[in-house]
DNA sequence: ATGCATGAGTA
DNA sequence: ACTCATGCATA
């Protein structure tokens, strides 16, 4: 049976958010948002081996009784703090019109322009990237204006872990060339470069290909590294670089090359952006942070039994799109809210799309639904 | 590193 | 009600 995990909430106060600070002088490092983020959640975190307990919060408390809805029940906070003017907008969603007319073609968007492309076009082994650039919307998409120094990363002590980051991940991988150059492909990847308006150089101009970005993201990975920056430290400088703060998830997914072609298209530019800011600036200051004072009742994780999950995958096999009765009589045959079982679809759908899509990719089941996207090889980009 | 969740934008 | 981009909370 579900449970739904043992949790502490969070605190979603609002954190004071801090300053704004564009002056030379001023330091805030990423640290700063790390610090509130623990903050917030200091109430559980063990350090050594306190055992701190916390307390509960909000929405924990509400569930006691009335279920209608226990966390949407009352107010909802908004995000607000988006730091002042930083037309973070840019959403990039818009413009992915899926047709799902078979005779589409396989569109790239620039990553600018990013626009539809269906979430099949990587992949595309064989090429066949018809450079159209039908985009609507031309800009959209990532940048926001600098209108700061630049620059918030350092990772040092104050970076936070940066400090003993050393090396807790692979053991072996490590070293290699550093540069960025393009050198390539440490584990044999297959790169069968397309023709197109691509010159031979990826680097970041143009639109990737689903190599470029495998590439890009090892070494993206590797350098981070090295510089000592945490998945963390990244997306918090991002945020003061060009405003737009992504979380340590993000990060991971990209490098783990988790998130849609267009998804990794988009945050390439920013990332390399980073990088190269980051190598380079050895040690100017300046930062700019935000931090996002949300508060939102967060409905508890719901941690489904494995053997739960087993049915949902079977079905999904079935009918990765089913209906709405069909998820209420599933729902309630497997003892779960229609609202979980409809999520966990659309998240089991969702995963179908990343570039790096879970090994069950059985051949023959493939546009069932219509929007199958055809991934064919998925080479293993493990590390 | 990932599972479940939220929300904006669409259809 | 779905797709997508993202992320909190967890494993």
């Amino acid at each position: 049976q579900t449970t739904t995990s043992t949790n502490i909430s969070r605190a979603n106060s609002c954190i004071s958010a801090s300053i704004v600070h564009s002056e030379p002088g001023s330091m805030q490092q990423a640290a700063a948002y790390r610090d509130a983020q623990s903050l917030l959640q200091s109430d559980y975190q063990l350090q050594g081996n306190g055992h701190a307990l916390s307390h509960a919060h909000q929405w924990i408390a509400a569930l006691s009784h009335g279920e209608t809805a226990p966390w949407s029940s009352e107010q909802d906070i908004k995000p607000a703090v988006q730091s002042a003017r930083d037309d973070m907008h840019n959403s990039s969603s818009n413009l992915q019109h899926q047709s799902r007319a078979p005779s589409h073609l396989p569109v790239h968007q620039t990553a600018h322009g990013g626009n539809h492309h269906d979430a099949r076009a990587w992949r595309t082994t064989t090429a066949a990237h018809i450079p159209s650039m039908a985009t609507t919307n031309g800009q959209s998409l990532i940048y926001s204006q600098p209108s700061f120094g630049v620059n918030g990363l350092i990772p040092g002590p104050g970076g936070g872990q940066g400090l003993h980051h050393h090396n807790l991940r692979d053991p072996h991988e490590d070293h290699h060339s550093p540069h960025l150059s393009e050198h390539s492909h440490p584990t044999s990847q297959q790169h069968q470069h397309q023709h197109g308006p691509n010159h031979h150089d990826h680097s970041d101009e143009d639109t990737p290909t689903s190599d470029d970005l495998e590439q890009f993201a090892k070494q993206f990975k590797q350098r981070r590294i090295k510089l000592g920056f945490t998945q963390a430290d990244v997306g918090l400088a991002l945020g003061t670089l060009y405003g737009n703060v992504f979380s340590q998830t993000t990060i991971c997914r990209f490098e783990a090359l988790q998130l849609s072609f267009k998804n990794m298209c988009k945050l390439k530019p920013l990332l390399n952006k980073w990088l190269e800011e980051a190598d380079s600036t050895s040690g100017s200051p300046t930062s700019l942070d935000k931090i996002a004072a949300q508060g939102r009742k967060r409905k508890k994780r719901t941690s489904i039994e494995v053997s739960v999950k087993g049915a949902l995958e079977s079905h999904f096999l079935k009918c990765p799109k089913p209906a709405a009765s069909e998820i209420i009589s599933l729902a309630d045959s497997l003892h779960l809210e229609k609202e979980v079982v409809r999520v966990w679809f659309c998240n089991r759908r969702q995963k179908e799309k990343r570039m790096t899509p879970p090994g069950g990719a059985l051949p023959g089941s493939e546009d069932v639904y219509g929007d199958t996207p055809p991934h064919h090889g998925v080479q293993t980009p493990v590390q």
